[in-house]
DNA sequence: ATTGACAATGTTAACGCTAACACAATAAGC
DNA sequence: GCTTATTGTGTTAGCGTTAACATTGTCAAT
């Protein structure tokens, strides 16, 4: 029905079977249950694979099992420490089973996910992991439909689809405002993006807005400039902007520790110092915060110990679905702390 | 001989096929090969797919097709804004095809590729895709026994796998050596990470060398610091060692612009200008170098373009399979660039 | 009318693996 | 010695799709 090896690998499991002198089942089990197959011929066994360099095909394992041994794993962007740094928490807590991570990214597009979500879905990922809770409505179908258990992350969605391990953007950013505000700044600005796209940079707004009225501040110094995931020169930018319309904003916080950098350069190139004329904070606790001059305030995000509670969750639920059962939803709240660095004065 | 939708979505080709009167062949063909199929069927057939909102499974049809729709791209890590560019431009090439990438990540081990390589082709790849030229033996064996075309990036192997696109990294480095020779430093100083795990990192360091010697300049001063990818921390503590070691040094080339930022920041700390007291260059071309003050000295390479040559190939090469033959090794090199800022004087 | 070409659909048989059951052979319990 | 577990292995049937071929109907050219 087809040419034999379209790109694939020598042998299969009847030719190991053959050479070993068992049947194939027997070689099905010494590869995924070694225990029940005596010794003597297990050894057989692994010899004939040894000499053919048997590959087993997953696909027809998953094909016959019912189990992919995928998991969908969905961010906005790769090249971000955060988000990139999860992933490695979720792989890490994964590296024990025989569970393979398939990954995506959005741009930051709820549509490209939604795309992303259909073609992951052919390959019946055994759970699926997104980003936030912002997803379009098919989105949400496609996953009601298919049993998968599903986990957001790095955020706390009001309707969870199912399983949530994150934090409140929201109150992380408000956090930050209060901090800010012990230390005495009086008129703090924000700096994020243009658009929606990036929800929890949208969440990080709204708790921004939320504190400096909690606390009587002005809370309408908001500069919004650049698409999402807004970049150092965008926060130079805003920065500018910034302290053009409001001249006695005192602290600024940053959607991001990128745009917190860029901000702090821009000021450094004016010959404003940074915390004196104006301090400024970022959010992420990215290796520049530590590292610049000054060291960036900014709050902290646990973002591989999120990933290693996905993972954690994501074997319970497959545990649990093994066991003819489901879990019941969790929703874990991780860890975020704000770290006071020399961008803002004590 | 399963239970019944393990984590699987609802409805089969079959059923499809049931609800719209025709056979489960021409719902087949109506989603891989709609032209060859009347309208009027193709219209009964959509609809009944929307009502059942059915799935394809793709292990089933990769089983039967010999076509798993992967392509196995495997990088040393996705926290680089580097290896997460080309990452993009691959994807982007791939987008108008049915390919998906089956990506994996080695934190630049050799050891941990070949795990990758071996879990990967379990799901039988169209192509894969490796990054360097550094691969364990057995990593090699098992790439010449699958037939599918591999691809080595982000550098030039002296003894290619198959297809390769990238650059020198050594003769980049030593265009910048050069370059930095041009501006009139004399006792240039390479900082790098301590073991060869990073090949392009080490290759860079071999491009040092040479070009020192060319031009009859010191070669030695070579400070290894860190775990490569090394971090600013470690830049910064290299930076140091290197100007006690060597304090008439006047140039330091970093492995990394990473790396070169945190050595900035280091002298900036301790009041020792850049690059009047000495000089800083870093590679990459990362967001940073253009945006910090000083500004950074560089080379800029073409992550992003480097990502769409390779998808070009993965296409080139599958296209030249489906129609029986294989494609000549493709060795394509890619641009790279010296980018002198204010981290070096002119 | 008869032939041939072509377009649209159906039928059959895999693809490579594993769940479920069947069946020996051995060990344990009385 | 005989039943009853236990252990190790084989047999069978299918997972959901698609390649290859078979079949039917339609229409133009003889």
């Amino acid at each position: 029905m087809k040419k034999k090896n379209d790109g694939a690998i020598g042998s299969t499991m009847l030719e190991v079977a053959g050479r070993a002198g068992v049947s194939a089942m027997t070689v099905s089990r010494v590869l995924r249950n070694p225990q029940v197959v005596s010794a003597a011929t297990r050894i057989k066994v692994r010899k004939a694979i040894e000499e053919l360099d048997y590959v087993p095909d997953q696909a027809a394992g998953a094909l016959s099992s019912g189990r992919s041994g995928f998991i969908a794993c969905i961010v906005p962007s790769l090249d971000n420490s955060n988000f990139a740094e999860t992933v490695r928490g979720i792989s890490e807590e994964l590296s024990n089973t025989a569970l393979q991570l398939l990954l995506g990214y959005t741009n930051y597009s709820v549509h490209s996910e939604e795309n992303l979500v259909r073609t992951m879905l052919q390959r019946r990922p055994e759970a699926i992991i997104l980003t936030g809770g912002d997803h379009t409505d098919r989105t949400r179908r496609l996953l009601e439909l298919c049993e998968a258990p599903v986990i957001q992350m790095w955020d706390t969605p009001a309707k969870p689809l199912e399983h949530v391990v994150g934090f409140s953007n929201a109150d992380a950013c408000g956090d930050l405002v209060v901090r800010l505000h012990e230390c005495g700044y009086r008129n703090p600005g924000f700096i994020g993006g243009t658009t929606n796209r990036d929800t929890r940079g949208t969440d990080r707004r709204e708790g921004f807005i939320t504190a400096t009225k909690a606390l009587g501040l002005p809370a309408d110094r908001i500069i919004s400039s650049g698409i999402p995931p807004i970049s150092m020169q965008e926060g130079a930018h805003a920065l500018v902007q910034m302290l053009e319309r409001w001249p006695d904003t005192d602290a600024v916080v940053c959607v991001s520790d990128l745009s917190a950098f860029g901000a702090i350069t821009e000021c450094r190139r004016r010959g404003w110092s940074v915390p004196e004329r104006v301090a400024i904070a970022g959010f992420g606790d990215f290796e520049i915060a530590a590292n610049n001059k000054p060291s960036i305030s900014t709050v902290y995000v646990n973002s591989f110990g999120l990933g290693e509670s996905v993972g954690r969750i994501v074997k319970q639920a497959i545990a649990s679905s093994n066991q003819g059962n489901k879990l019941a939803p969790q929703f874990v709240t991780t860890e975020y702390r704000v770290v006071l660095r020399e961008s803002t004065a004590s």
